[in-house]
DNA sequence: ATTCCACCGGAATTGGGGGGAA
DNA sequence: TTCCCCCCAATTCCGGTGGAAT
């Protein structure tokens, strides 16, 4: 703050600054006067909700008759949605509560719908967050940490004591949740009618795991999944579908170029039906479009936009992990440099090393050992057991990144230890 | 059929840092 | 201030285990 202050004021050497601002202002109309090939780029992410939504008739139907009871102030059955990545559910899970909320309001029903994302880092990634997180959406703040579990559960049924009627409970990504910390609130949430007199809760969990309900007990498993919804991926001509609805919206006329939509739907189709990557796909090739003051969207800027998202990806997943994960990561990327696969004892010895190099004190080598099956599972290197036989069993990990990525991880890495 | 390597991976625990409540 | 809580990385302990070698 202070020293854009005196930037702004310092009255020598004027004439460079004013050439600069100039050259920026112009650079900066120049900007807005470009004719930009978005016209609305909103539409073209997944929190927009188009009023026409694709291919999904029979599933929000379905949503909406299981829903409908809560509108009599009847508690409506436990859903359970699954279905993989950009498949829609949210989507629809969002559009179909919020109709049934205005309806509601129009009807004066007291009706309550509570969503959230469980994979929300730091928000409502275990159970003493998500249920702060219920509170708060129920009206009732709740610190963001230092009491008991207990007294937060205690705090959230006294919120919903306070609701009256019907309460939607919306969990996307439970099973990300239920991965971390087990099924216990699930049960606990489940059996939650049992002491409440006014109010009614009714469960929505969205799932991306097909396989969900192995990892919970079947009582839970039962009294959650009354209903059930699947949502099957998309194929390559719905996604053309959908894109082209949304890019109507997103793009200005004659923006794209022959075949880049089916360009994109293809791309995505081949990578499980999933309509978020589609769009981003198709966003991001308009993005380096506009970059380079392009005034047409061209197939070679889908295939630019596919390696920048996935670049971006591994980046930004490699620069949150904890400094000993980075510099584990550094040993792999030098050693599978040259060798085609590496075992985890070979790594963690050339781990310790770098950190007597570096001068940081090295971890154990079951912590190294987790750290790389957590990059395995992040998809930044690949890592599978396999057995020596005689000479045992370890981890091969291999590195399938192009070259840029690597290169950019290696830099950031080196940058961050001085290496 | 056994042996036995070089790890894997679950579980329990710790320790330091977040922060209540009284 | 004291005592309690949660969170997360990390440690300690340890019971497996696939399959080449014997």
């Amino acid at each position: 703050m202070v020293s854009s202050r005196n930037f702004t004021v310092a009255p020598d050497n004027s004439s460079k600054e004013v050439s600069l601002k100039g050259d920026l202002k112009s650079r900066f109309s120049n900007y807005m006067e470009k004719d930009s090939v978005f016209e609305n780029k909103d539409a073209l992410t997944t929190n927009w909700r188009p009023e026409r939504i694709l291919h999904r008739d029979e599933k929000i139907n379905n949503l909406a008759s299981i829903l409908a009871p809560s509108l009599k102030g009847e508690d409506p059955s436990n859903v359970f949605i699954y279905g993989s990545v950009g498949t829609g559910k949210t989507l629809i899970t969002k559009h179909v509560t919020s109709e049934l909320q205005d309806v509601a309001e129009e009807q004066e029903v007291d009706l309550n719908i509570v969503y959230i994302n469980c994979k929300m880092k730091k928000v409502a990634d275990t159970e003493y967050r998500l249920l702060a997180k219920l509170c708060e959406q129920l009206g009732k703040e709740v610190p963001s940490t230092g009491l008991p579990t207990d007294e937060v559960y205690n705090r959230f049924f006294e919120a919903l004591q306070n609701q009256k009627g019907v309460v939607i409970i919306a969990l996307d990504e439970i099973d990300a949740l239920v991965k971390k910390v087990g099924d216990e609130f699930l049960y606990n949430l489940t059996r939650i009618n049992d002491d409440l007199r006014e109010t009614k809760v009714s469960i929505l969990g969205i799932s991306n795991d097909l396989n969900f309900t192995e990892y919970m007990d079947s009582r839970v498993k039962s009294s959650l999944s009354e209903e059930e919804i699947i949502f099957s991926p998309y194929n390559a001509i719905e996604l053309r579908e959908i894109l082209q609805e949304r890019t109507e919206r997103g793009f200005v006329e004659d923006a794209l170029v022959d075949g880049v939509i089916s360009k994109c739907s293809a791309l995505a189709a081949q990578e499980h039906g999933d309509a978020r990557r589609a769009l981003d796909l198709i966003r991001v090739a308009g993005e380096l479009a506009e970059r380079s003051s392009e005034e047409e969207v061209r197939k070679k800027h889908v295939d630019k936009a596919q390696e920048k998202i996935e670049r971006d990806r591994v980046v930004e997943t490699v620069e949150s992990q904890p400094k000993h994960s980075k510099i584990v990561l550094y040993t792999i990327l030098d050693m599978a440099e040259d060798d085609e696969e590496v075992a985890t004892g070979d790594v963690y010895s050339e781990y310790k090393q770098w950190c007597g190099e570096i001068d940081v004190s090295p971890l154990t080598q079951r912590r190294v050992s987790g750290l790389i099956s957590e990059l395995d599972m992040l998809g930044v290197i690949n890592a599978n057991v396999i057995s020596k036989g005689r000479y045992g069993r370890t981890r091969q990990i291999s590195v399938d990144l192009s070259e840029s990525i690597r290169a950019q991880i290696e830099n950031m890495i080196e940058n961050k230890f001085y290496i």
